[in-house]
DNA sequence: ATGGCTGCTTTGAGCAGA
């Protein structure tokens, strides 16, 4: 079973992407994020032709999440009550699936930034609470945080910045706490691994990024992983998501 | 390079992203 997550940064600008990689990569399940798109727009069609089925939890032109599969989703939920789309969880096959868009967080000390650690809170109480309906759980999504200084290309730069702070950090960590791990960091990496770069300055062309995009397996589920890589490419296509997409590899 | 993109919004300048 192949699982993947990609912050699509507009559904409808990036469903020719989209369908690409869904034919070159053929993943069983695929999340979205910041599909930017109220349900009724969602690209439905070209989808199911392409053998998916869709469940969304979309607003007009903020967030909003997606849930592709080659089977029909079981148990479609919204999670946590909240007016922003950040969060949707299905069942495929064997596997619960969540479908997660953290806040961005702004800046440290403002509004949005408290929205953001109050996010996370939330998501670590629903985790706990699905994670004991659902022993096999994973947890796919741009978690808008850079669990370690690998995962950004200049540490020294980002230090208690957005995304880097040790308290989004500690608040990431609490997701693992509940009975998680990291996919990526199941394996051996290149260095320089990053799932982000900002669409200003030339960052990808100057690997400017940082790994923001994640999956993490519940300790139940973690054992049948095979592999997990970032479609890095992706970024260098014309007119990109500023997200690349994250594929892991579950045993049957 | 703290923006110098990009995509959205009752279309057009401002917001949001990260």
């Amino acid at each position: 079973m192949r699982i993947a997550t990609w912050n699509v940064n507009s559904i409808s600008v990036r469903l020719g992407q989209l369908l690409a990689l869904l034919e070159q990569t053929k993943p069983d399940v695929v999340c979205l994020q910041e599909t930017k798109t109220e349900d009724a727009r969602f690209p439905r069609g070209p989808l199911e032709a392409a053998g998916y089925r869709c469940a969304v939890a979309g607003q007009k032109g903020y967030n909003g999440v997606a849930i592709l599969a080659r089977t029909e989703p079981r148990d479609v939920a919204t999670g946590f009550a909240d007016a922003q789309k950040r969060l949707l969880a299905a069942t495929i096959g064997t596997v619960r699936l969540a479908c997660v868009y953290a806040p961005n967080g702004e800046a440290l000390g403002s509004q949005k930034y408290s929205y953001k650690l109050a996010w996370y809170a939330r998501l670590r109480d629903w985790l706990v609470r699905e994670l004991a309906r659902h022993p096999s759980l994973a947890v796919l999504g741009d978690f808008n945080v850079a669990p370690e200084d690998r995962d950004v290309h200049d540490p020294e730069l980002w230090r208690g910045r957005i995304h880097c702070s040790e308290e989004e950090r500690a608040a990431f960590r609490a997701l693992l706490d509940v009975g998680f791990v990291d996919a990526f960091r199941l394996f051996p990496q290149p260095a320089h691994s990053y799932s982000w770069w900002d669409y200003r300055g030339g960052a990808f062309r100057r690997d400017a990024g940082l790994r923001l995009d994640l999956i993490l397996l519940s300790t139940g589920l973690a054992p049948r992983c095979r592999a997990c890589t970032i479609e890095r490419k992706l970024r260098a296509a014309e007119r990109p998501s500023d997200h690349a997409p994250v594929i892991a590899e579950l045993q049957p």
